[in-house]
DNA sequence: CATAAATTGATATGATATATCGTTTCACAA
DNA sequence: TTGTGAAACGATATATCATATCAATTTATG
């Protein structure tokens, strides 16, 4: 379907990839998906999975209100926070706790509970689907007696890019 | 110094447990890592502590507000953001992102990251420090060319408790 | 005591999220 | 085509979580 290596071996996008590739590839992928469970893609549903992918980073809620308006549609918040929970709901997008915010699923026919990498620097997030990290989550909680029924884990820190811009530049900090 | 078991043998504390020790055990701690470091717990930043503990789930803010507000002390939110800041810099209470809410550490002297076991029925807390969860994640991390800085690690689940009263009720789902 | 630093009080506001109800759109059948 | 019910959306109001700012108070210490 795609000549794009698998997302596990493209965690973080270059500065410089085509984004709007991005985009049209997360929108291909919803319509299948949706169309393949009868559920109904809309319009509006459409555009906020457009505007969650504007970047490769959490974006937030009202960010998402904000850009919705510029299109000239006018919009509360009830609206946003409805298409999310659908695109949340289907596995489209992924909400980040520890940002109160919303990332893309970069793969959304697979993994339905990731790992996340968010780079405080430039925000960009990288999602993982490591069974090492589930499989240790379990079995920890196994030990205790406690029955799993959702994993959060989200890691903050430097993405690769970051790293070596970083270290280009060591005075930041 | 105690009798009790270390933290990692008793996870959940059961229903009938002695509350008051758990709270008086959290002070005696913080008042004890405080000195240590020249910190101040002063009377407010005590008695948030003691709030946080008032559960061994997750508190939000709002609720300490609250009951600060029933001990006859007038307080803003600003008040208790600051001593929160205060607790969860010394490592006395943590954060849980995915509920916006604080939970006290059981054990501050030792851990400072842990992984957070959260029940949906009781709304109870278990605190881990699993090496191998930390290793799992950092781990596959590097293979990705990031570096870590902060791990959030939150499981909703069952506690043990829960899990037997559900059995025994099985009706209620 | 005098002073500076830390802490707390007080007011205002920002940021995130949901309850509720009326209207529109859609799928589907008659 | 049109009627019908369900789903989606619009609109208003409000709940919930968090921080900026500056003044007043308390504390450690010379």
């Amino acid at each position: 379907m795609t000549r794009k290596p698998p997302a596990s071996q493209r965690p973080f996008a270059a500065a410089d990839h085509d984004h709007q590739g991005c985009v049209d590839a997360a929108v291909a992928a919803a319509a299948e998906i949706c169309a393949g469970r009868g559920a109904r893609l809309t319009r509006l549903r459409c555009r906020v999975l457009e505007l969650v992918w504007g970047s490769h980073g959490p974006v937030g809620a009202y960010d998402i209100l904000e850009r919705l308006g510029r299109d000239g549609r006018r919009a509360a918040p009830p609206t946003v926070y409805r298409a999310l929970e659908f695109l949340v709901d289907q596995g489209l997008v992924h909400r980040i706790e520890s940002r109160n915010a919303y990332v893309g699923c970069p793969d959304p026919g697979k993994s339905h509970v990731g790992q996340f990498l968010i780079c405080r620097v430039c925000g960009a997030a990288a999602e993982l689907d490591d069974g090492r990290i589930h499989a240790a989550v379990a079995r920890s909680a196994r030990d205790v007696g406690f029955r799993v029924q959702h994993q959060t884990i989200e890691v903050m820190g430097l993405c690769p890019y970051c790293q070596a811009r970083r270290a280009d530049a060591p005075d930041d900090g």
